[in-house]
DNA sequence: GTCTATAGGTAGATAGAC
DNA sequence: GTCTATCTACCTATAGAC
């Protein structure tokens, strides 16, 4: 077997090990089922990657951009209120029904290296900066578009409702006996829930 | 040295699995760790609880029961509507502050062990079951108390308002610059928030 | 019951043939 | 560039002294 395109089995590598990282987190992953997964023999993934936290961090900073940029869009774009409101729940949405596994990885992950990942998103270019929402929210309030609401808790709760429910998929799944097709199905409905649950709540 | 209270050591052993899992995840946490949180000897360890996977057991049951008997509160109980939405919250809310790590740690072991903790708690007799909950959404909707709403989004969103702020603490931190006190603290307020924030829009 | 020492297994990482 | 074989370190678990 002659060299292969030595940028094919680095995309390999890299499918695999965003597949077992966050299918069991770092610390379950083995440097063997990654390879496995990738099809390449162990002793490759340390040609290309030196080590496995090396591996983790060219996946896991990819990965947290899949994120961030979204949340961006509400936090800096013009749209007016709720049209803002509409937009990120179902961007956000959108993103989480086609990663569903990816919040529980991001926020287990997170927790493990607080310091770490949360320098490593403040740095990053895509930085959430929920400032500029905020500030807007406070403005819709102050000239009677919506009832009195602490900013804070309105971005905190736009961002539960639609993350915690793939967080928290095997309870629910449990709770309802229902399988991950029929849930999926849920959460696309869940994306016009979300939207008549804000801006119900937010009316004067 | 002669024999202590046996009951002691294994009680400390208990407390630090408990503080080391919790912290470090089932894959994450080492025996070695635990023995030295405990201030007891690796071997005595294996004296108490056989296997990692045995101590693990022993402390992850107990603390899905922490959890599940809160959520029953709300499902089972016989109050008013709102009253019971406002019960609900303010309980589960306090078991979270109390527990603000316990979340995370959950739903991680949950997803690395789906079937298997599924069955622990659909076995236990402290299983949620949410039905008598969303008959009474249902009600409420037919007899036009509150707007139509799907009972099943709604006890998705009360679960998340709740919880997700717990499991996403690392990331809000980092978004508005606060510690760990200054967290707790909005969680705090946060109780009477999401009690508003589902009021006011179940309302007609 | 509590400790020390160590066995047995496996993980990540390296060396070297091809 | 890709593989096999192996090293070293660490982790769980056991054996055995006290």
């Amino acid at each position: 077997m002659g060299k292969k395109d030595n940028t094919e089995a680095e995309y390999k590598i890299l499918e695999a090990a965003r597949k077992v990282f966050i299918k069991k987190g770092y610390a379950g992953a083995r440097m063997r089922e990654i390879a496995d997964e990738a099809g390449i023999n162990k002793g490759l993934l340390h040609y290309y990657f030196k080590t496995k936290d090396g591996l983790f961090e060219s996946i896991f900073d990819e990965l947290l951009m899949t994120f961030a940029p979204q949340l961006n869009i509400i936090f800096e774009s013009d749209l007016p209120f709720f049209e803002k409101i509409e937009q990120f729940i179902n961007q956000y949405m959108t993103v989480l029904i086609n990663n569903p596994d990816l919040p529980s990885f991001i926020v287990h992950e997170m927790q493990q290296n607080e310091e770490k990942v949360v320098n490593a998103i403040l740095k990053s270019k895509h930085k959430p900066n929920p400032m500029k929402f905020m500030m807007q929210i406070q403005m819709e309030v102050a000239t009677g578009k919506i009832r009195a609401i602490n900013p804070v808790h309105l971005m905190i709760n736009m961002v539960s409702l639609c993350a915690f429910p793939f967080v928290g998929k095997p309870m629910f799944k449990g709770m309802l006996h229902i399988n991950d097709v029929e849930y999926l199905q849920i959460m696309e409905i869940r994306k016009k829930e979300i939207v008549d649950f804000i801006i119900n709540s937010l009316k004067i």
